[in-house]
DNA sequence: ATTTATTATCGTATATTGCCGATAAACGAT
DNA sequence: ATCGTTTATCGGCAATATACGATAATAAAT
């Protein structure tokens, strides 16, 4: 999706951090890299490959995107990549989701 | 971003839904609107549009998204169409967050 | 030094997003 | 019937997203 003209100006700072979160979430590819990541131990790039059905190419660009929104750390070791949960971005993200839940659930009456 | 020739398909059935919920969160017009809906109990179009630095039509399209993932609901009253969050939708999304993050916070050690 | 393995990046094609202005559609009011 | 208001949709444009294969780049192994 087009990064619109007016992404991130004009909106409030918690409101486009939480559609950031929501941009890393945004693909099923990633969700499940993360889940992947949280239950194993282990990190390394081609396992992940081996359990998504894409490209390793394309999984290296989702790697990225997670990687630059925060929520997955990428160190190198040898010729693999290993790639770890951020414990701490995760509690910000769902942090913010809460805070937006409990901010939506608020007043939920309709008056149409 | 591009619905890819693979969304949706060989992905686990809730991280689908997830990565749809993030996607509906994934700008920060969206988000706002969420937050305006909640706080307003009115839900006229035109307000939303007033409290945006978007164009009508723009924000039109932002409340089309969000009604097709099924967050908000459009009623029609005359001239004006009267949006509301459904907070049985609300409550699925946040839910399914939920479930994210304790599974995500779950194995937080990395062994890298 | 050469090969093998692993991962990131490049190049490219296609689809989608996001924006806007303009227009259509629907309704209420005069 | 006509006008004004409100909202949805259309058309077009620029920018992103997603995917893949191919190619670098790096390190381990032989």
């Amino acid at each position: 999706m087009g990064v619109a003209r007016t992404r991130g100006t004009g909106f409030a700072a918690e409101v486009v951090r939480t559609a950031r979160w929501g941009r890393a979430l945004a693909h099923p590819a990633r969700v499940t890299i993360l889940t992947l990541l949280a239950k194993r131990r282990t990190c390394v790039c081609g396992e992940i490959v081996d359990d998504l059905p894409l490209a390793q190419s394309t999984v290296s660009q989702h790697l990225r995107v997670l990687r630059e929104e925060g929520l997955i750390t990428g160190e190198v070791d040898g010729t693999r990549s290993c790639y770890c949960i951020d414990p701490e971005q995760i509690r910000a993200m769902m942090a913010d989701f809460s805070r937006l839940g409990t901010s939506l659930e608020r007043e939920a009456a309709c008056g149409c």
